[in-house]
DNA sequence: AATTTAGTTGAATACCGATTCATCTTTCAA
DNA sequence: TTGAAAGATGAATCGGTATTCAACTAAATT
């Protein structure tokens, strides 16, 4: 038997984590600044065109430091698809808290969502590109937006103030309109003012798109 | 002064085409059965694990002459946005046509889309992707689609079948349910009938989302 | 039939960037 | 204080693939 090399052995890395989560508070604060640099560098150049010395370069470390904490190229934008979908979920969650319905609750939604996108462009370039480098995770984004989205229109329904419908699909729906809405308005062209697209959007909510009558409650 | 070689002057590259357009019939045998293997191609295996050898091969040809016709990769997947715009957009209209009114074009439109979507899958990652290799391209096609559209709730407007409003903002909002419910119902899982995805939405369109009254015509 | 133009071929080129690794430095626990 | 663990370095490797090109074949033109 000789000196067995168990250092090799290793408990699975870090179940969340890459190759190993960091284990000391500088290891943690590298592995944050590049994960920052990833966003900004995929936010700006896309996923593709970014090269991990870009993203290297940006956070300050040197190339080799990447691998330290990630496995690779896919495994960070995986990463990074996760801890900006939880970002964003609490940042509307936050928003929304305080409506006192679900009309006032979608007006907020809509804003905030606006809002945020125009103030983190890169999400909406992260994500876009995720869904074809592993789809998986694209999927898991939008499927836990929209189950927490259903379960509101679920309770908003039996309050009564939404008309009973299929609130998936709805919901799928809703989060198509802000998707698109926020791509052209407030990433593309800062054209029409937030409130007027939330407004037109509150109208459409409360009053449909066509003229002619609405069955009455 | 040494004989210059006038060759290489040569007027603009066919302003639309790529190196040249065919010339002769087999060329533009040749160039279709490119352009339909790369859209296979991408679509499949999407834009960049795709390799021109990957189309020519889909083409049945040699690497080479692929460039007879393209100037590169890039080129092509612009060539095949504009294509697949066309085709959708010509298609949509045909089955709109003999609508009655905004509401049933709506729902036609919808249907009609979905099940194009489902037929032809390579249109949603074409198109895609395509938003993150050339921008432009990709905003033409929205803009292209949106401009008609916006005509269309203007006519409506004036018919008196739809209720004033900001139709361009509708528009994007209506583009882009219709995209998400297209990728979750059409591409990803087939488990609501369309029939039901169109009734939810028509119910949106009449009465909207709310229980609450609408202001009377 | 001869000559020019268009189209085709596929191997060679050229470049790029993700990942690895041996070495060095910092941190931390005993 | 000191040795082991954790972190950092950056040059070298390695695989892949878009593009080029000189030679060949088919079609059209005279």
């Amino acid at each position: 038997m000789t000196t067995a090399p168990q250092t090799n052995v290793a408990q699975a890395p870090a179940a969340s984590g890459g190759p190993g989560a960091p284990k000391t508070a500088r290891g943690a604060r590298t592995r944050a600044r590049i994960l920052k640099a990833a966003e900004h560098t995929f936010g700006t150049l896309g996923y593709h065109r970014a090269g991990i010395s870009d993203i290297t370069r940006a956070a300050g470390v040197a190339q080799g430091t990447f691998y330290t904490y990630f496995a690779g190229k896919e495994e960070i934008l995986r990463e990074l698809v996760r801890d900006m979908g939880h970002q964003v979920r609490a940042h509307l969650a936050a928003e929304i808290l305080d409506a006192d319905n679900r009309l006032e609750a979608e007006e907020r939604g809509l804003r905030a969502f606006l809002q945020y996108l125009h103030e983190n462009p890169s999400l909406y370039r992260v994500l876009q590109e995720a869904q074809f480098v592993d789809e998986a995770i694209y999927r898991d984004y939008y499927e836990a937006f929209g189950k927490g989205y259903v379960r509101m229109l679920a309770n908003a329904t039996r309050k009564g103030e939404i008309r009973p419908g299929n609130n998936e699909v709805r919901v799928w729906a809703l989060m198509g309109m802000s998707n698109f809405l926020g791509l052209r308005y407030a990433l593309w062209e800062q054209d029409v003012p937030f409130d007027e697209i939330v407004e037109t959007l509150s109208d459409l909510f409360r009053n449909g798109l066509t003229l002619d009558g609405k069955e009455k409650p």
